[in-house]
RNA sequence: GGGCGUGUGGCCUAGUGGAUAGGGCGAGGGGUUCCUAACCCCUCGACCGCGGGUUCGAAUCCCGCCACGCCCGCCA
């Protein structure tokens, strides 16, 4: 409904300056304040004073008084106060606020008939997922939840860089080091089981004799160079170890839930030709130069250059990254993926590549996040420092468990929970604030991890909004099946109701602008403000024990909305959403 | 040194040109014979990093400076 009240405000404005001959390049359409009582406003009254040579609220005056609500579906009426013109909604948007909220799919836009690839995550297989990483899966998974709920056909790709010298360490190590010189795995999972291999390949890398070292770096280079060639048994070594711990890292991250449609290795282009293609076309660019023993791409606007080829004709990684990207644009419509920062000049580079390559790359959108650190630095798989994200989950889970039991006792709800619910709720709450607390935030803020914060289940976290999801089912379920057969809007003139019914209206708006900008926080905002809005219209207005039988239904009706809008946006962000709690 | 990003009450955060800067944590006070108190209400607390500029209007745009993070490998 608000999608389309905006829209009937654009052709109000534009119709209305157009008979004024005045200028309509900027409508000035904006949300007013809480305690406006418009769903929309324009502040266009300002720009035009100048021009009119009037004073705003004249202008704003003259501007209303030219709309007419009545050639509208959804404008109710047309005000001023002062240089704002005020757009308020009729009865017919609340009536189609209600009726739409009804769909258990309310929110979702129609089809855009694009398929967008989503790469997000993408860690090396080195070892288990820690902390520092985990914004990856949580933000590139809402990423794709809200692009498919926005109508676009999606899928989720994990590229597996198998290709490089950290891999190749890890191999060699593995084949080398003996378990019995390993301390004990830190958990019974595979990625968990190898790291130690590969730690211990690190560690020797630095502290053994430089002629044993010599000797490594020979075997290493071997693998590297049996990689490059297309080495089959080469390739059988490197794959058990990059399939055996990436394994391990997906259990993690389908905990969060984060799951993958596709793993893309980066040998996949190097085995199939397209990386040697991609050479020869690059080398034919104006901007391709030999210069210090290596092919070059000289940017106009990038000050760096980017090798992309070897004295020796090897790749590098962003050469084939370039081929990779080339396939995506080949099999999508669009793509999008999710890096950290550390990435930037990387995904730059890789952009204006693919530029002279002769590509359109406004179908490529590049979503950056910085990194979660320790309050002592940084977080590494090599090195062993950090937070494993199982252990960060472990505790979310059992803290959350703790709550539900210590809530237990004073629970004035006599619905015995069991403990199977009890293990279910803490199981939501639980990943549910881990991943709510870092889907809530701007990717590009800088996050510190602790413990304390991460684990705060207090107001503005998931349990805050899933408590609102468990409420209103609470209540759809005690008024049983055939509730919400009257869908009579005029009954919900409460302003609790009618600002729950507003809060409603601008769901779809937020599930456009977010996969348009692709922001996920943007529906956490939205969420947040949504229990807000509901937990008034909950205190004020009884639905059970509504004083006649008609509020009762149109308020059950509306409660039924309120679920729809607020498991779907959970449900967009990843969050589960209780139906008790 | 250069590039990119971030800077909002003690702490975390929303808001990126328009109506008194919105929440949360924290501190203090209050609310449950009534659909779940993981809730609600009240009070306390902000020269929006600093200095200039543009504009009728700036947390938001521009310039300079400061602080912090990331990057500036023929690693990935």
């Amino acid at each position: 409904m608000f999608l389309s009240l905006r829209t009937e405000v654009e052709d109000a404005l534009h119709g209305a300056l157009g008979t004024l001959d005045l200028p309509t390049d900027d409508l000035g359409i904006e949300e007013p304040p809480e305690d406006v009582d418009a769903v929309l406003a324009s502040s266009v009254a300002y720009r035009l004073a100048g021009e009119v040579g009037a004073p705003p609220p004249k202008v704003a005056a003259d501007v209303a008084a030219e709309i007419d609500p009545d050639d509208y579906d959804y404008l109710g009426d047309v005000t001023t106060q002062g240089p704002y013109v005020n757009f308020l909604p009729s009865e017919r948007y609340f009536a189609g606020t209600l009726e739409a909220g009804q769909d258990e799919e309310f929110g979702r836009l129609e089809d855009t008939g694009d398929s967008v690839v989503v790469e997000h995550t993408s860690a090396n297989p080195t070892g288990p997922v820690h902390v520092g990483r985990a914004r990856n899966p949580i933000i590139g998974d809402a990423i794709a939840r809200i692009l498919d709920f926005a109508g676009n056909d999606v899928e989720t790709n994990y590229y597996v860089n198998d290709a490089g010298r950290q891999i190749a360490v890890f191999t060699w190590a593995y084949e080398t080091f003996d378990e019995a010189d390993l301390p004990e795995p830190e958990r019974d999972s595979p990625e968990y089981d190898l790291v130690r291999y590969y730690r211990k390949g690190n560690a020797y890398l630095e502290n053994a004799d430089a002629e044993d070292v010599e000797e490594a770096e020979a075997e290493i280079q071997a693998i590297l160079q049996g990689l490059e060639e297309g080495d089959d048994d080469v390739y059988d070594r490197v794959s058990e170890v990059v399939d055996t711990v990436l394994d391990g890292m997906v259990g993690t991250l389908g905990r969060l839930p984060a799951e993958f449609d596709e793993f893309v290795k980066e040998t996949r282009f190097m085995r199939d030709g397209s990386t040697d293609d991609l050479v020869d076309r690059l080398q034919d660019l104006d901007e391709a130069v030999y210069e210090e023993d290596a092919w070059q791409l000289d940017f106009a606007d990038i000050e760096k250059n980017l090798v992309f080829l070897r004295e020796d004709d090897t790749s590098l990684y962003t050469t084939r990254d370039l081929a990779h990207h080339e396939w995506k644009f080949d099999t999508f419509d669009r793509a999008v993926t999710v890096l950290g920062e550390d990435h930037k000049l990387q995904a730059d580079q890789l952009e204006a590549a693919l530029d002279l390559l002769g590509n359109d790359t406004s179908q490529l959108r590049q979503v950056f996040y910085s990194w979660v650190n320790l309050p002592e630095g940084g977080m590494s798989t090599r090195k062993g420092t950090g937070v494993d994200l199982d252990d960060l989950l472990d505790e979310a889970i059992a803290r959350a468990r703790e709550e539900v039991e210590s809530r237990l006792d004073s629970r004035l709800r006599d619905d015995d929970l069991d403990e199977d619910d009890v293990e279910r709720i803490a199981e939501q709450v639980g990943v549910g604030a881990v991943r709510y607390d870092i889907v809530s935030k701007q990717p590009t803020k800088g996050i510190t991890f602790e413990w304390e914060r991460a684990l705060d289940f207090e107001a503005q976290s998931a349990p805050y909004v899933q408590y609102v999801h468990a409420r209103a089912c609470g209540i759809l379920d005690e008024a049983g099946e055939d509730a919400t057969s009257n869908l009579d809007a005029d009954l919900l003139d409460a302003p609790a109701e009618r600002d729950l019914l507003r809060t409603i209206a601008r769901f779809p708006a937020v599930v456009e602008e977010a996969a348009d900008e692709l922001q996920p926080h943007l529906v956490a905002t939205y969420t947040r403000e949504f229990a807000e809005t509901f937990n008034t219209f909950y205190r004020e207005c009884p639905v059970l024990t509504a004083d006649d039988e008609h509020r009762r239904e149109a308020r059950l009706a509306l409660v039924a909305a309120a679920r729809n809008t607020v498991g779907n946006a959970l449900g967009i962000l990843g969050v589960a959403a209780p139906e008790s709690m």
